[in-house]
DNA sequence: AGCATAAATGCAACCGGTTGCTTGAATTCA
DNA sequence: TGAATTCAAGCAACCGGTTGCATTTATGCT
């Protein structure tokens, strides 16, 4: 095969153990031999064999990913790129891996964690989300494996590492924000009602609307489950309510954008004629038409911070479990106007 | 530590080798001792340490992506997320893991490459892009790991396995269809040109024009390279000139996006006043307003199939190196009208 | 029954590193 | 100068599997 640690210690007459101090560059080994080894490893062309040296340590300097299911859909929003570009960032500066799970379904990502929990396949793991009925966090937390969760877990929070927004508290000063231009109509468009996000956001807009001594409507509450036509139905929906809604709160960019088209099929006008506050900030909201304003989730950070704690978890496994808040922005762009 | 192969075998008074063969369901082993192995590590929970199988095996079933640079910009566009959809279905099914570079730019990334070939982190490698002056394939092909490139390869493309659309013909056919709703002004607006798809798409669009003996006007030709404003401006370039196009080829979904924003704030009217055909198929143009007609170019296939190659192509070095063409078509929605 | 042959299992080396402990060399100090 | 101490390098076991070959056990055949 290629050359080992054992070559190069022939070559260089040193013990393996002399080349491997060298590259780990340990305070054992003097000035003089380092340079010669170094030279040697240079002339051969050694590179270390990382399986080899993972099973010696004990250790991967992989992280692992669980994604949620990989439908099209998931999988299209823009949460899942940036989140990666975050989670890279940083294992790039601790020379990390990261290794993706390839499941479909729940059960296939189920699986694909354990597979690669029990193989030792990684140091730790990131789930990019949280929500109900979950089989993964509680494998997580019995296995004793570090793990980190982006959103805020359901169960055991107390225990368990977590990056999150303050997502109830960022829906309420999105609704707020409506509620400021003098919207009472405000309609509240989320996600599949599975997931923690989707659930805190629609407190967080319950809470501003309380908040202001309004009434909730029940009708104006709903949920873009099954793509562009259901979106669709739900605009329709809420416009042939008696009292529409002047104002809308989208949880997610996508939708946002199944919302727009389905307005503008009615002939409604964002924002002259509907109001729409949206969540993510992703390019989608920057090059909608009419661009979006939106909360800026800080998807990026998101991802970074997450990364960064599993880290300093995994570098000591006894550590505090803190978790971590990443604020949110409102940023304006063209989509509200006062009522 | 955990449960070891060994453990297992003294508990079932077997040779570990004996331990090893029932994992691997070897036919040297009977049958009757095949279920008394089992049965002590179902009891004793014990499960494969891949990194030690790897190690031993010199196989390590984990397939390495190399990403385009990680910009937001790159990263956004619909077909990161399609592609590793396409490409963990087919790892999920033959059991191979994925691993992703980390590196934000394009000297990180062959680092990166470097790492896991050398390191011995993968079996093979798929390279999500094929650009001009790109170091990754040209040390890919000297080091002989196998791999396979999405896009068209430019330089020995004959030697190396590449699943791609034929971006020429997709192109032509886009064109075409414009041609024949009665548009003889249409502009071509691309990408990054670095890329080699966008080149074909061009080389296709020009080929369609001249096929109808029409003039090929450098004014119709535009790429979009840095983001919102960018487009914005080309619009404005395009809608300014003495001979504004009646109908646009746009090469990306998310660019498309920019288009009609743009186009929107000029007050034109797509498909009434501008028809526009795009690229990709993704929810984007699925979801935009109007909905857009778009050329499909299956992404989720292309990394189906380019897992498949690279899958094929581990298993057996010596193969022919074949390269797959994935058929588009195009899918007809609201944004194209006959002059 | 006796021997050839086939089937099942064990032995031990190997994959390519790491690391605690020991030994040998160099330096310090009295 | 010789003993004590420090520094550098080597030895060998280990991480947890796999696999070619040797050995034992079972089966077939005359």
């Amino acid at each position: 095969m290629s050359v080992t640690i054992k070559d190069v210690a022939a070559q260089a007459n040193v013990a393996p153990s002399t080349v491997s101090r060298v590259i780990s560059d340990s305070p054992l080994i003097s000035d003089k031999t380092k340079r010669k080894v170094q030279k040697v490893m240079d002339e051969m062309g050694y590179h270390l064999n990382y399986n080899a040296q993972m099973l010696a340590t004990q250790s991967t300097k992989t992280i692992g990913i669980i994604m949620k299911n990989s439908t099209p859909e998931s999988m299209h929003n823009s949460f899942f790129p940036e989140v990666i570009r975050g989670i890279s960032a940083l294992c790039s500066k601790h020379d990390f891996s990261i290794s993706l799970t390839t499941g479909e379904s729940e059960e296939e990502i189920f699986t694909d964690t354990v597979k690669m929990v029990r193989g030792k396949r990684v140091d730790g793991m990131i789930v990019l989300y949280s929500k109900k009925d979950d089989k993964v966090v509680p494998y997580l937390i019995e296995s004793g494996i570090p793990f980190v969760v982006i959103g805020k877990p359901l169960i055991e929070s107390g225990k368990i590492m977590f990056v999150d927004n303050d997502n109830v508290q960022a829906a309420k000063e999105a609704t707020e924000f409506l509620l400021n231009l003098g919207h009472e109509k405000i309609a509240f468009i989320g996600e599949d009602e599975q997931f923690e996000v989707s659930e805190a956001r629609l407190n967080g807009f319950i809470q501003a609307v309380n908040g202001k001594n309004l009434d909730i409507r029940e009708e104006f509450i709903k949920n873009i489950q099954f793509g562009l036509n259901h979106g669709k139905q739900i605009v329709t929906e809420l416009l042939d309510l008696a009292e529409p809604p002047t104002a809308l709160v989208v949880s997610d960019d996508l939708n946002a954008l199944i919302v727009l088209t389905a307005l503008s099929e009615k002939n409604i006008k964002v924002p002259d004629d509907m109001s729409m506050i949206v969540f993510n900030n992703s390019v989608i909201s920057e090059v909608a038409n009419p661009p979006l304003t939106t909360v800026d989730t800080q998807i990026y950070q998101l991802g970074y911070e997450s990364a960064n704690c599993l880290i300093e978890l995994v570098k000591d496994p006894q550590m505090f479990r803190k978790s971590v808040i990443i604020p949110t922005v409102i940023v304006e762009r063209n989509s509200c106007l006062p009522l």
